[in-house]
DNA sequence: GAAAATCCTAGTAAATTGATAGGATAATAA
DNA sequence: TTATTATCCTATCAATTTACTAGGATTTTC
C-alpha cells in the first residue's frame, strides 16, 4: 500500500482516504428513511430508530435536531412525542439532504455553487486541471442528487 | 448556518463539510499536469514545482515520492535531476490517479470496488437506503474519472 | 406533579491533515 | 577526489475534525 498510510475509519485495510460519508449523513439518512417507511404521521422516538438503526442514541438526537431545524422534521415532546417528516419523501431532494448534513456538494470551493470561493493557491481558474476535473465530479454527483428524493431511497 | 459548525479548511464560512478533496490529491494533480505540460522529458525539479504551483516544496517531496513508487514518475537525483512522466498523459487515466492519492473511489466501504467492506452497522444491503444512493454515486464519479486522463486536463 | 420525551450547550479522546526537520544517498561537475 | 545538487526516507508535530458523551433544561402528557 502507498506510503505506509492505513486509515482506521472504515475499520481496517484501507490505504489513505478523504473522500467518505460521514456517519453523521448516513445516520441522518438512515433516520429519514426510517421515518418515511413509518406508517402514518404519527411521532417516532429518537430511542426507537436509533435501535432499529443501531447509532448510537445521543448522537443521533443531535443529528435530527439538525435535520428538524433545517426543516426536515418536526417534533413533539413528552410522552407519545418524538420525530416526524413535515414533507412527502417524494418533496425531499437529496440535494437539499447533503448540504445540510455533509456540506457543500462540490469536492473543491472553487467549483462550488452556493459556497463558491476562489482557491488561493490558484492564479487561474481557467487553466487549472484540478477545476476542469472537479467541475465534472460535481456535476455528476449534483446530477444523482437532483434525481433521487427520499422517496427513491425507500 | 446549521448546527453554528464552520469549517476552517477552505479558510473561511463554510459550514460543516467532509466530502473534499485533500490538499495532497490536489498538488498531486497539479504537479502531473506541469510536468505533463513540461517540453520534452528533461527532468523538472521538485523546487520547480512548488515555486510555480504554490506549493510546500517539502510536502511536495512526499507527494511525488508517492507518485514514483506508484508508477507514474520516474526520477533522477544529482545535479540535472529531478522527476518525470513515466507515460504518456493520455496514458494516464484518473481513476488510478485518485485511487494512489485519495484513496478508494467509494464513499461508503460498502459500495466499494477494490476495497469492499460490509458495514457493521447494517444488517442488509439490499434494502439500505445509503447503498442505494451511494451506489449511484460512486457509479457517477467512476465514470467521470474514467474518462479523464491526464491528457484531458492540459 | 411525575414521567416521558425532546432541547441545548459543552466537552472529549482518537484520528487525520498538512505540513516540517534532518539527515542519507546518489549523480554530476570541478 | 571532493563539492554540489538533487532526490530519498523516516519521524515528528500542531491544528483541526470526527464521532461521540455528559448533563441538565424544557415541554407535554397522564
Amino acid at each position: 500500500m502507498p506510503n505506509g498510510q492505513y486509515f482506521k475509519r472504515w475499520n481496517v485495510k484501507f490505504r489513505y482516504i478523504r473522500v467518505m460519508l460521514s456517519k453523521k449523513t448516513k445516520y441522518g439518512l438512515k433516520a429519514l428513511t426510517y421515518l418515511a417507511r413509518v406508517e402514518g404521521k404519527e411521532p417516532v422516538q429518537i430511542a426507537e430508530i436509533a435501535k432499529q438503526e443501531n447509532i448510537s442514541q445521543k448522537f443521533l438526537e443531535s443529528i435530527l435536531l439538525t435535520l428538524r431545524r433545517n426543516g426536515f422534521l418536526g417534533s413533539k415532546k413528552g410522552k407519545g412525542g418524538g420525530y416526524y417528516l413535515i414533507k412527502e419523501p417524494k418533496d425531499i431532494p437529496m440535494t437539499t439532504v447533503m448540504r445540510v448534513l455533509e456540506g457543500p456538494i462540490a469536492m473543491v470551493p472553487c467549483v462550488s455553487l452556493n459556497f463558491y470561493e476562489k482557491c488561493d493557491d490558484c492564479p487561474d481558474e481557467a487553466t487549472c486541471s484540478v477545476h476542469k476535473l472537479m467541475l465534472q465530479v460535481r456535476d455528476s454527483a449534483l446530477e444523482v442528487y437532483r434525481d433521487n428524493t427520499l422517496a427513491d431511497l425507500l
